[in-house]
RNA sequence: GGAGAGUUGGCAGAGUGGCCGAAUGCGGCGGUCUUGAAAACCGUUAGGCCCCAAAAGGGCCUCGGGGGUUCGAUUCCCUCACUCUCCGCCA
């Protein structure tokens, strides 16, 4: 979330903000309503402090007259009584309201309407020429998928319904060679990797920013147990350090996360409706950090630059996007894109996202450092990242590697790590 | 799933209705002493919110979370969460 102190300070930054972002969210209701929650907090805080002195009082006195005042305190006690459950009410109001605020964009973010306006940054690799190299036309990945076996989301569909996927055989490897490759890199660049929860309480969900009335449609509620499934290892690691107070030597600290990752894509009906790109369940190694606010802006050049580490090592064409305004999340003040080329689709599709959250999810967890300099313990910033979404990386690969004869290399890096060179049958 | 015990500051640990944001010890920070360090001694050491343009200052809240009893709750009652021990079940 963002400072509420903001909306009294500086209303016009949070308009402007919104503005850009193409939100139409009524600011005007909630600095109203927090105005309230003001006077009546005043109201309340003044009465408890004359009770707080008439009991200083009371102990002092003896018989009747103490008898006395403790009747005279009653009537506060009561009035007091009174105002408490409309304060929290009006509370409750607010904190709601100030979720659906987004992040403050970086300055550095171009004004847009939609997807389309997002900034190419560069183009890395050339996408593979099928037709005048082998002489051959690019096979979509799952018609590769069924000749060689590889996935299976026909019998899904039976077993879970639609947007599921059985992965089998080389895929199976892949997906365990690709987090093998991710986790060799990612600890030589002093990421602390991590297997966190899936399964997630309210309040942390919360505190990361995505249960926003829009993003609740989202994520996987467990009504019994009143857990959440997360969307993405971002959600559980975030969390990890919620309520503590960072030493400032151990910032920028790193993780990263294997989990699996459960979206219910509410919205997205009829939209990459085949295969396994869009699913319900796919698994995924997020990077996630957490450093002051002066480093986040660097901190996030550098995981960009560990997601293109990752996409050179496999010799993959990818390009680098920066979010315009109006595409960039609720919590995100500044997001970057990988797009890998998807040879069936002639354009490339996203396979990688960065983002610096700055302080809007370190606001929620209460995640803290101490500022020597201020004596005082400010807000980390967080940044998340994404590794590998295994899901999508097989596709690209599955893609980008096929061959004439209709069989696939094994990336040259992945190969020590299942020990086959190309799938065929 | 059943039975029991617990949850207090950075940590350990007192407190069983008001003088308790909280004894004491350890740790941390600063100082004295010392060439330097250790020891000893002295001092200091939680967080959040509101009012105030700011500073100064003032106020409120917090003893696992929420609710109740009471003029007043760390203390009594209810409830939830978590931790530990034993039994059952289980990969």
């Amino acid at each position: 979330m963002i400072d509420i102190k903001l909306l009294r300070d500086n209303p016009k930054k949070i308009s402007e903000n919104l503005k850009k972002r193409g939100s139409k969210i009524d600011l005007k209701k909630i600095s109203l309503t927090d105005q309230k929650r003001r006077k009546l907090l005043q109201e309340i805080e003044n009465l408890r402090a004359n009770q707080n002195q008439a009991n200083q009082a009371i102990v002092k006195a003896n018989g009747q007259e103490k008898e006395k005042k403790i009747m005279a305190m009653k009537k506060i006690a009561e009035e007091i009584k009174g105002l408490s459950p409309k304060l929290q009410k009006i509370e409750d109001e607010v904190g709601i309201l100030i979720l659906e605020l987004p992040n403050i964009l970086r300055a550095d973010i171009k004004l847009g309407k939609s997807s389309d306006d997002n900034e190419i940054i560069k183009i890395v690799g050339k996408p593979p020429k099928f037709s005048a190299k082998g002489g051959f036309p690019a096979k979509d990945y799952l018609t590769l998928a069924k000749e060689l076996d590889l996935i299976d989301v026909e019998r899904a569909a039976k077993v879970s319904g639609s947007r599921f996927g059985y992965l089998k055989n080389e895929t199976v490897l892949l997906e365990f060679a690709l987090v093998q490759l991710a986790f060799d890199i990612l600890r030589k660049e002093s990421f602390t990797i991590m297997v966190p929860p899936v399964m997630i309480c309210g309040q942390a969900m919360a505190a990361m920013g995505f249960l926003t009335t829009h993003g609740q449609d989202e994520v996987y509620r467990l009504e019994k147990d009143n857990l959440y499934l997360v969307g993405t290892s971002e959600q559980s690691i975030g969390p990890y350090h919620m309520n503590e107070i960072l030493p400032k030597e151990s910032l920028p600290l790193r993780y990263a996360g294997f989990s699996t990752c459960f979206r219910r894509e509410a919205g997205s009906y009829g939209k990459d409706t085949k295969g396994i790109l869009r699913v319900h369940q796919f698994d995924k190694i997020e990077m996630f950090s957490f450093t002051t606010p002066e480093q986040s802006d660097k901190e996030h050049e550098f995981l960009l630059s560990v997601e293109e580490k990752l996409m050179q090592e496999l010799e993959l064409p990818y390009r680098v996007v920066k979010l315009c305004s109006a595409d960039t999340g609720t919590a995100a003040a500044r997001t970057y894109d990988i797009e890998t080329w998807l040879p069936s689709e002639n354009r490339y599709r996203e396979t990688h996202s960065t983002s610096n959250c700055t302080d809007y999810q370190a606001r929620g967890l209460n995640i803290r450092y101490k500022n020597k300099a201020t004596g005082k313990n400010e807000l980390v910033h967080t940044l998340n990242g994404t590794a590998f979404a295994i899901a999508r990386l097989l596709i690209v690969i599955l893609e980008n590697y096929q061959q004439c004869d209709g069989s696939i290399l094994v990336p040259e890096v992945l190969q020590k790590y299942i020990g086959i060179k190309e799938i065929r049958r």
